[in-house]
DNA sequence: TGACATTCCTAATATTGTTAGGTAATATCC
DNA sequence: GGATATTACCTAACAATATTAGGAATGTCA
C-alpha cells in the first residue's frame, strides 16, 4: 500500500474546495477521503472529526480574511481606506464562499484562536473608522454599523437574495457612501 | 396502539421548539419524532423527509416575517416607520432563532412561494423607504443598503458576534439613523 | 357488519461518523 | 546495515440518522 503522503494542509485544501463548489454542509469525511483517495478513518490522522475540521476551517478562513482586510487598507486613509476594506470584505465572501461560511460559525467552534482573530478582524476596522470624527460612546455603534453592512451583504449575496439586476458592487459603494455620509452630517463636514 | 392524533402544525411546531432551543440543525427527524412520542418513519405522513421539513420552515418562518414587518409599520412614516420595521426584524430573529435561520435558507428549498414571499418582503421595505427622496436609480441600493443592516445585525447578533457591553438595539437603532441622515444629507433635508 | 382509508408501526437498507486495532512502509538509533 | 520505533494507512465493527416497504390497528361510512 502505497502512502499518500497527506497533510493537515492537504486535508483542509480539499475540505475547502468541496466546500467552495458544493457549500459547507456538503463537506463530509466520505467526500474529503474520496477526493484524497484514501478511506474515512485514516482522516483521523490529521483532523479532530467532523468538528475538528470545521474547527480548523473557521480557523483558517478568519485568518484568510484578517489578512485580506490589513492587506486592502494599506496606503490608504479616510473613506478610501474604509472603501477598500468593505470591498476586500465582499471579495472575500464572494471568492471564497466556502470559507467564509466555515468562518460565520466562530460561535460554534469558539476557542482562544477564533476570539482572538474576531478582535484583530474588529481593531482593523476600528482603525479605519477613527479617521472619523465620532462621540467616543458611538465608536462601537460605528464598528457594528459598519460589520453589519459587509456581513449583510456578502450574506445575502451569497445566499442569491439580491434578484434585482443591479451591480451588488455599485449598491455596497452606496451604502458605504450613505454610512460615511450620515456620520459627517452628523459630526461634521471636514471628515475623512 | 393509541393513535397520536398529529397534525403538520404539531410537526412544525415541534421543529421549531427544537430549532428555536437547540439551533437549525439539531433538528433531526429523529428529535421530532421523540418529541412527538412516535417513532421517525410515522413523520412522512406529514412531511417530505428532512428536505420537505426543512422547507416548510422556511415558508412558514418567511411567513412569519413578513407579517411581523406589515404589522411594524402600520399607522407610522417617514423614519418612525423606518425605526419600526427595521426593529421588529431584529426582534424576530432574536425572539425566533431558528425559524429565522430556517428563513435564510431560502436559496437552497426555493420555490414559489418563497420567491414571493421574498418579494413581498422586498416591497414592504420599499414602501417605508419610499417616504424618503432618492434618485430612481437608488431605489435598490436604498433597499439593500436596508436589508443588509437588518440582516447582518440580526445574524451577528444570533452568533454572539457582539461581544462589546453596549447595547445592540442602540446600535441598530444609531446605523438606521446613520443611514437616514446620509440619505438627507445627499437628497436634501426636507424628508421623512 | 364489512369495505376502505388513515395512522402509526416494525423491518430493512444506505449513508455518514467514529473507535479499535492491525499491517506495512518509513524513520531512527546502534 | 540491521533492529526497533514511529507513522500512515488500512479493515472491521458499531452507532446514529434518513428513507422505503409493507403490515397491523384504528376510525369512517355505506
Amino acid at each position: 500500500m502505497a502512502k499518500a503522503g497527506l497533510t493537515e494542509e492537504a486535508v483542509r485544501q480539499a475540505a475547502i474546495a468541496i466546500a467552495d463548489k458544493k457549500g459547507l454542509n456538503q463537506v463530509t469525511l466520505k467526500a474529503i477521503a474520496d477526493r484524497l483517495r484514501i478511506k474515512t478513518p485514516s482522516l483521523y490522522t490529521y483532523v479532530d472529526g467532523l468538528p475538528g475540521l470545521n474547527n480548523l476551517l473557521a480557523v483558517y478562513g478568519l485568518q484568510y480574511l484578517r489578512n485580506e482586510l490589513a492587506e486592502a487598507a494599506v496606503g490608504l486613509s479616510g473613506k478610501d481606506a474604509v472603501h477598500a476594506m468593505g470591498s476586500a470584505y465582499i471579495r472575500f465572501a464572494r471568492e471564497n464562499p466556502g470559507l467564509y461560511e466555515a468562518a460565520q460559525w466562530v460561535n460554534k467552534w469558539q476557542d482562544e484562536r477564533t476570539e482572538k482573530l474576531s478582535n484583530e478582524i474588529i481593531d482593523l476596522v476600528g482603525k479605519v473608522l477613527a479617521a472619523f470624527p465620532q462621540a467616543e460612546k458611538d465608536q462601537t455603534h460605528l464598528i457594528r454599523m459598519f460589520r453589519s453592512i459587509c456581513h449583510g451583504f456578502a450574506s445575502l449575496d451569497r445566499n442569491h437574495g439580491f434578484g434585482m439586476p443591479v451591480s451588488v458592487e455599485e449598491s455596497f459603494f452606496f451604502a458605504i457612501e450613505m454610512m460615511l455620509a450620515g456620520i459627517q452630517s452628523k459630526y461634521g463636514e471636514n471628515a475623512g
